[in-house]
RNA sequence: GGCCCCGUGGUGUAGCGGCCAACAUGCCUCCUUGUCAAGGAGGAGAGCGCGGGUUCGAGUCCCGUCGGGGCCGCCA
């Protein structure tokens, strides 16, 4: 080893030792005739001083060093004088009196600083993702991520769960995201798929009798990015046989306290985790992954305006749209430019506007009266309707009401922004608080109007619930499914479901989804085969481990949280792919590239 | 597929129709023995992503294009 000891740890205890360290120039203070370097390594910063008398050819080395050298530094832990110690710098007590050095390696200026504070462009930051991962937040955050996944690991091999691995390549699917392929070079015009998800081969463990599989595995689909959506990316997957939603639910909860009690201490977090129905988050928060760490709840004022006078209302209520709302507490006193900036919110959703009703005055609602209520539109609405509506909603004077009229869909996608708008905005969202929730009971089914069929929310071996069977030939869209998220801080962290495990129900559900006997056989009938054999009752679920890794590392974007990230077009700058091949491999793939 | 923001020395920004494109930081040189974003003095370094247009004149306005980012759609 060239080193004896790790920067970081360095402390008191080592005063009048002898060390060898090795790492890289994080920072150089040329005073002239001394020279102080903090030296970086992977466990942190120490500083290093040299004195021309003490090691005259490591003061000549240091004089030579720059930014992101590789040295090698022999020398003696010592206190620091009395005045000058660091306690920014976890070793701020000690330094290393340099006695010998030696650079291991020079480097290049460096494109942009190693440093936390520096605020870098992601393209340059993705180039030089090994100058970026030097930075010790990055580095910390990879760090986490390890010990997260050991967490994971042994959390779960000691509850009986058993680490499985899959294939990556395996076969296309028809349903769900799009699919990476990989041309077979043995298979002329036949493709490989990488899993979007190992979700049939875990299954099929289930079948082979492990009961408790579970799996760290790397996930691909070819979709758009996101923050919080890589086309890589990792999931803990988990399947658990002769379990109930009960169990399932109860083992996640388990696993995200254990979780946030190591490696979070200084968060709070409900207990129990709340549950709510999907149909009570759709109502209350207008999306099925709500943060709950504040209210700003939505309400539905449909039948109170049911004879409105407001033309753009009674339009929308007669075709069958609602008007659904908010109230911000003492938003009252808004700006015109405050009501602007929420209105461009709810129209960049898809909302035709937003309107606004402020309670003035002083005293109860009772004593409302048409002065008080300050609104573009007030002319159309009674004191009656407006009390209503701010009784339902909770309001009081010195209150904004703030109302959106549309299809369900878009007023709820359009309030769940404002809400969201609100709560970054007025800072309401406690960054020390993890707000975990399950939502349960989500729709089987899904009416797709364009395709004219029905889709699986889930997906297609999703077990309906038992008392919602007589609906599936009669009402489809209202059956609901024994399936669950995992939800914090407005993040979908997973979901999963109790599977289909009987052949009958799951070529019903097939049909449903318009795949007959025939086109069932062609894509899952490895599934339905072995579903023959004895499959034991079984659900599972899926984390998304990034997105985990984000939440404990208080990052907002995956990216931070994995090592070689892809940019938002799905390229990788520092390798530049994806890249170009020859003919000769597109021969050898029976492949020919169209010309557009 | 749609909407929005950004693209100026190595890095991060300012400049928003007109003197040699400014500031900070980094870099280089010199000075400096207790700093820790060390300090002081001096210096080099960009013609403003790319292409076209408007104009007497364009980082500055317009169109296109490329790249980065955010959002909607998409993501069983």
């Amino acid at each position: 080893m060239l080193k004896s000891h790790a920067c970081g740890e360095l402390g008191t205890e080592h005063i009048g030792r002898e060390v060898v360290l090795a790492g890289w120039v994080h920072r150089r203070r040329d005073h002239g005739g001394l020279i102080f370097i903090d030296l970086r390594d992977h466990d942190g910063i120490v500083q290093v001083v040299f004195h021309p008398q003490e090691g005259p050819e490591a003061f000549r080395v240091a004089d030579a060093a720059r930014s992101e050298y590789v040295l090698q530094v022999r020398g003696t832990v010592a206190r620091r004088p009395a005045g000058t110690e660091n306690p920014n710098l976890p070793t701020g007590e000690v330094e290393v009196r340099a006695t010998g050095a030696r650079v291991l390696n020079a480097a290049r200026t460096p494109p942009f600083y190693v440093d936390d504070d520096s605020d870098v462009e992601e393209l340059l930051r993705l180039k030089y993702r090994y100058l970026d991962l030097r930075r010790p937040r990055m580095h910390r955050n990879i760090v986490v991520r390890h010990r997260l996944a050991k967490a994971i690991r042994d959390f779960l091999t000691e509850r009986g769960f058993l680490e499985i691995e899959t294939p990556i390549l395996t076969v296309p699917t028809p349903e769900g995201a799009r699919d990476f392929l990989v041309p077979s070079r043995i298979h002329a015009g036949r493709f490989y798929a990488l899993p979007q998800s190992p979700q049939q081969y875990k299954q099929i463990l289930m079948v082979a009798g492990f009961e408790r599989y579970f799996q760290i595995a790397r996930c691909f689909r070819d979709e758009d990015l996101r923050a919080d959506r890589q086309p890589e990316f990792t999931q803990l997957d988990l399947e658990w046989s002769f379990a109930e939603e009960d169990d399932i639910l109860s083992l996640i909860e388990e696993l995200m306290v254990s979780l946030a009690r190591c490696f979070r201490p200084d968060v709070k977090f409900p207990s129990p985790f709340p549950r709510l129905t999907y149909e009570e988050s759709m109502e209350r928060y207008g999306t099925d992954k709500p943060d709950l760490r504040y209210g700003l709840e939505l309400h539905t004022f449909s039948d109170i305006l049911a004879g409105t006078q407001f033309g753009v209302f009674r339009q929308v209520l007669a075709e069958g749209g609602e008007v659904r709302g908010l109230c911000l507490p003492g938003g009252a006193e808004a700006s015109r430019r405050q009501i602007d900036e929420m209105t461009e919110v709810v129209k960049h959703l898809g909302a035709k506007g937003l309107v606004s009703f402020a309670l003035m005055g002083e005293g109860g609602l009772d004593s409302l009266a048409e002065d008080d209520v300050r609104s573009p539109v007030a002319r159309y609405f009674s004191v009656e309707e407006v009390r209503h509506m701010a009784l339902r909603a909770g309001a009081r004077r010195g209150d904004l009401l703030l109302l959106v009229a549309d299809r369900p869909k878009v007023a709820n996608r359009a309030l769940d922004g404002l809400r969201r708008y609100l709560a970054r905005r007025l800072g309401l969202a406690d960054p020390k608080t993890f707000s975990f929730c399950f939502v349960v009971d989500f729709p089987l089914l899904e009416w797709d109007e364009e395709d004219g069929r029905w889709y699986s929310v889930n997906h297609p071996f999703t077990a309906p619930k038992a008392e919602d069977l007589p609906l599936l030939d009669s009402d489809p869209g209202r059956v609901r499914a024994r399936a669950y998220d995992l939800v914090c801080n407005g993040w979908e962290l997973g979901g999963g479901s109790i599977r289909i495990h009987d052949r009958e129900l799951q070529e019903r559900v097939f049909r449903l989804l318009g795949l007959g006997p025939e086109e069932a056989r062609a894509s899952f009938g490895h599934m339905l085969e072995a579903f023959e054999f004895g499959a034991p009752p079984h659900g599972g679920i899926a984390l998304g481990f990034d997105r985990v890794v984000a939440l404990f590392c208080d990052e907002d974007d995956i990216r931070e949280v994995m090592a070689f990230p892809k940019t938002k077009s799905a390229t990788e700058p520092m390798t530049g792919a994806p890249g170009p091949v020859t003919d000769e491999q597109l021969r050898e793939l029976h492949l020919r590239i169209r010309e557009e």
